[in-house]
DNA sequence: AAAAAAACATGACTAAAATCATGTTTTCGA
DNA sequence: TCGAAAACATGATTTTAGTCATGTTTTTTT
């Protein structure tokens, strides 16, 4: 029993707050039970990488606690965010269900808590619970529309409303500290370049702009939102 | 009976040829029927409107001949072309499974035969059978993936090598006519523009260069592929 | 604490692609 | 079959964003 608590944080899939957030949520105890006796734990300290495109799909990461960046690797090796998890978001489970390798790689943000569930526990419940395939369905669904609205607002954006709404992006994802204000996410000028898919100068210089049109503030490596109205608008999209 | 060939086309569900090539190959005979008795067989001409974006999905396509274009529709309306049907594709499935409005609009391109299976029966059958959820699964999950890997490619790669692209996409997707080099589809300039994502005078120029380049060249309202090498090779791709 | 390495910032320049303008060709409907 | 409309084409210009260069600040490492 002992070894469940390996990294001092995973209690058990049953009682684990994190899954009602997932895709998990509506599983019976019976079948958690059976993620539970396979499951580990794992830490990931910021910058590390959980898995890497191109590599085999083995399981299920269960994010527990942390950030983690999802990318896909472009042309000459430059990087595009394709996605940002938190607490209650499941990762490598597209590979794993459409049988391919990883086509991103996986690296957190923070100090990350994970839960790894095996391939062969994961697709043992699969099969025994329609419920859970409808909800990935859904799950993978949605995640494909979000995907389109991507690929048109990349095809037809300028750069300046990409970047506004990449901030709204991760204040939808991550939140606001408590000051009500502050992105609760710290990212390099890099990271979010990648993300709205610019140059890092380019970046910079939009959100130095944005400072100076007092749209945001930076306080520390984080981002404030003086005027959300006004980033509304920059963002050019009806909130 | 006499109804079922409204449209002097269809069959039944359990013959049709498409079928093998779409997500119901694997349905028993049984549940065939099931979509057999409440299907419905249309016609299409040439630039009807299948469904339209913001509408309600009342039931899923079946594309049995013919080719259609689904676009989604950005900001001051310029569309942005997400999809390419043919023979054996379903459609209006996304936005079905993750009980949305249609994320996207589909066009007929050519005269397009269409067997449309009502939700209801589309639901009855997917809650019975396992498999089919399991194929769903798959099917989203690859489509996820190919979606991912556009966003990179928008956000990365120059407007000429996405044009190449563009072309080897459609000789993927719609194959050549017996001369083994002119792709199967008649596209407006317009609508290779909205599928790059690109104004509509850079694509003309583009494959007007092309066309210089002895790359391609025009017959009639297709394109003749006669290097395609070179094409590869312009468009920046391990092909 | 000093040195090295990232990360951030900004200016100057270049290249890419959009827009605007205009003309020609093709297609389609009356 | 004629006229209008749509599609195609191409030149000129402008805008946008990328690249290159360089300097400063912040972090990290030794």
């Amino acid at each position: 029993m002992a070894e469940k608590f390996k990294s001092g944080f995973a209690a058990e899939c049953e009682t684990c707050g994190s899954r009602h957030k997932s895709i998990f949520c509506h599983l019976e105890m019976g079948e958690l039970a059976s993620f539970n006796e396979s499951k580990s734990c794992m830490s990931f300290k910021k910058g590390q990488i959980i898995f890497n495109e191109g590599g085999h799909p083995l399981g299920i990461f269960c994010v527990n606690s942390g950030k983690v960046k999802l990318s896909h690797s472009g042309q000459d090796g430059k990087e595009q965010i394709i996605h940002m998890a938190k607490e209650g978001d499941v990762l490598g489970y597209r590979a794993l269900l459409s049988a391919e390798k990883y086509n991103a790689t996986a690296v957190a943000l923070d100090d990350t808590n994970i839960c790894f569930v095996p391939r062969d526990s994961f697709f043992k419940v699969l099969k025994s619970s329609h419920g859970l395939s409808l909800d990935i369905i859904k799950l993978l669904a949605t995640e494909l529309r979000k995907a389109v609205n991507t690929i048109t607002d990349l095809a037809q954006k300028p750069v300046r409303e990409r970047t506004a709404e990449a901030l709204l992006f991760l204040k939808e994802t991550y939140g606001f500290e408590s000051d009500g204000a502050t992105i609760d996410v710290v990212l390099s000028r890099e990271d979010i370049a990648n993300l709205v898919g610019t140059a890092t100068e380019t970046a910079i210089r939009l959100l130095s702009e944005f400072k100076n049109d007092k749209i945001v503030e930076f306080i520390g490596k984080k981002i404030k939102i003086l005027d959300m109205a006004k980033l509304v608008k920059t963002a050019n999209v009806y909130y």
